[in-house]
DNA sequence: CCTCTGATGTAGGCGATGTCTACTTGCGAC
DNA sequence: GTCGCAAGTAGACATCGCCTACATCAGAGG
């Protein structure tokens, strides 16, 4: 009988803490939450979380699976259009898009406390990271290709994931506006081709 | 007699505690302090920090402020070639340097959970935030001037401090090899006036 | 249909932390 | 010389992450 909410087992706890974690932070982007909290959320006992998570770091790194496969995922799906510079514009919009549609999320998707070189990441994250360079390679050089953009590829790629991803931070910490997104973004590809 | 150090009053408490928490994370990024081991490490009680920081936060805002000075400063001793064009690359190059020299102070000083919209930041922060975006301001209009860079001269700004944040970030989190900052950084000079 | 085992939950405890309050000490102005 | 106020101490409280020992129950196998 699944309508009585004291049953003892759960039936789905780990879903159940994910969710209550996402929600808690996207409603304040300041907000942090304990592990206990979540299970009085979730209202079961304070140790109940650890059957599915060895600890508070490993609930996050999920989390961080989980939102870096939606960032990856937005980015994709701003492709397809036929115009390579267009599509350019459109992966770097969906960058920054995402971080401003979800702050909290982006944020603690590169939170240096969580993801960081000694703290070697998941399997299916390092996955994901490798799929996000893919999308962001092939769309340069398509964009090489057809005369939007010039230089080393390999040069390009990385000092346009660099400006997006500078974008999207300064952005959320509040230094640059909102508003400034749309004129940075589009001068990357009014500047013509040189060296 | 200041040769004691048992003695009651401290001399220095505040200072103490500063540079303790400095060198402790300087000596590993990943590494966090608590007041109580920052009082441990000066053998003072653990509740002698708080006669000289409202909480924890505000001893991190000191921090803060000290390294936004330094950081400034080492992109102000960066510049004063007569080239403009290598003055916006040494800007660059001392904005990155920073980071990388400094990671942990670096990373902390754009913290969201510290500096953030709506955690409006102390006047002398402020102010050291209106120095460096003059030190930006300037330095473009110079390039630009000179012809090295074309574009608006305010969207050129922002541009190329997202571009130079996010470089020091990614690299910082391990998303890009530190070899990378000088193909970038030089990448932005070679990009010839177009619209 | 019954049993029994392992996954999932509970209760309680440990050490640590941030912060508060009440008390003490002693430097330096008068 | 004394005396007030800044700067220290001791102790307490709520909370947290994490651990251990125990309880429950769903479902596989007989």
């Amino acid at each position: 009988m699944p309508t009585s909410s004291a049953r003892y087992h759960h039936g789905d706890l780990r879903e159940t803490l994910l969710g209550a974690a996402e929600r808690m932070i996207d409603a304040d982007v300041s907000r942090t939450f304990s592990l206990r909290e979540l299970a009085r959320e979730a209202e079961v006992s304070h140790a109940a979380p650890y059957k599915h998570f060895a600890d508070r770091h490993q609930l996050i790194v999920a989390l961080d699976e989980r939102w870096m496969r939606e960032f990856v995922a937005a980015q994709a799906a701003a492709l397809g259009s036929s115009d390579p510079g267009q599509d350019l514009l459109a992966l770097g919009s969906a960058y920054v898009g995402y971080a401003i549609a979800h702050p909290s999320r982006f944020l603690i998707l590169f939170d240096p406390a969580i993801n960081r070189p000694g703290h070697p990441p998941t399997p299916a994250f390092a996955e994901l990271v490798r799929e996000h360079a893919t999308l962001l390679r092939d769309t340069v050089a398509a964009a090489a290709a057809a005369g939007v953009v010039s230089g080393r590829s390999e040069t390009v790629g990385v000092a346009l994931w660099s400006q997006v991803h500078g974008l999207a931070t300064l952005v959320l910490l509040g230094y640059l506006p909102a508003t400034d997104v749309k004129d940075v973004l589009t001068s990357v590809l009014h500047r013509g081709p040189s060296s």
